[in-house]
DNA sequence: ACGATTTGACCGTC
DNA sequence: GACGGTCAAATCGT
């Protein structure tokens, strides 16, 4: 019998306890558990919330509960870098994490070289990532630029950058990757996401969506409409999807009705995503 | 027609 | 040379 918990958690295994392992790791460990955890609440909560300036409020407090543990994260990274091996790095890329700290001090985001050929690896405190299972539910818009093979990892890795990357020059980019292990059946499937850079766009709105006060705010204002079309992200055919989107279209909106969704209704949270936690939340023991 | 996604190619870093 | 990140033309969806 698992426990519930296990079921949509990022576990902490007990060969993780701290006896031979650094503070740093284990505290990062949990904070990244209370990132993917708020992350899947916020996914159920936001839409269930009737518009108005409570539901903005959720929402941003939602936002400030992840900058604050991303914000802790990256504070732990910086110092575990300086006196640890980064391959105790957060995410199991550990050799982009090597690389881009060795980078780290070389070059300057904002280089006024070749727009067009800017530095690939990018400064690891821009960095933050996460695991979830809802990988395309944070609150903001998104637009799918590339997406790769990485080596020895069994699906290919998206890379997004924010959609409004050229109106408003913002310099977000995120990676989604399913996790190699998240395949079992038993198990829920997990995604790791790395985000650089931070956002300077306004969404919609006209919201700032989040520079140095709040890295990503305004969540109940911006549309969440990033579409998941990679087969990886769905781990399904692009036309598999349609039916699956279809049948837990249902779902959601059999949820969704009764409420007038105004400032959300952009949000539709995947319909795929929605239904996945649902079934981690409402599915008993197995 | 327009915007988003896909995908092969290219480039920088290691 | 391998690898990861980005570009951009082709393709797709609305």
């Amino acid at each position: 019998m698992k426990q519930h918990n296990s079921r949509y958690l990022p576990q902490s295994s007990p060969s993780d306890r701290p006896s031979f392992v650094s503070d740093h790791r284990s505290a990062m460990k949990e904070i990244a558990r209370g990132q993917s955890l708020v992350t899947q609440l916020r996914a159920i909560v936001l839409p269930a919330l009737q518009a108005d300036q409570r539901c903005e409020l959720v929402a941003q407090m939602f936002q400030d509960i992840l900058d604050c543990s991303s914000k802790a994260i990256t504070e732990l990274q910086l110092q575990h870098q300086s006196d640890a091996r980064p391959e105790d790095a957060l995410v199991d890329d550990k050799k982009r994490v090597r690389r881009i700290s060795s980078d780290d001090c070389i070059k300057e985001e904002g280089a006024t070289a070749n727009p067009h050929h800017q530095h690939k690896r990018r400064r690891s405190d821009d960095l933050v990532s996460l695991e979830t299972p809802v990988p395309h539910y944070d609150g903001r818009q998104w637009r799918k630029y590339g997406q790769k093979h990485i080596n020895k990892a069994k699906h290919p890795r998206s890379y997004y950058r924010c959609t409004y990357s050229k109106g408003q020059d913002c310099k977000a980019t995120k990676t989604v990757q399913q996790q190699d292990e998240s395949t079992g059946t038993d198990n829920p499937v997990m995604y790791t996401l790395v985000y650089h850079g931070q956002h300077t766009c306004k969404d919609n709105n006209g919201v700032n969506s989040g520079t140095d006060k709040s890295e990503t705010s305004s969540d109940s204002r911006s549309s969440i409409s990033t579409t998941c079309t990679d087969p990886c992200d769905h781990q399904t055919s692009l036309g598999d999807n349609k039916l699956i989107e279809k049948s837990a279209d249902l779902v959601t909106k059999s949820m969704y009705e009764p409420l007038d969704m105004n400032p959300f209704a952009p949000l539709d949270l995947d319909s795929w995503e929605l239904d996945t936690l649902l079934r981690f939340h409402l599915e008993p023991d197995n």
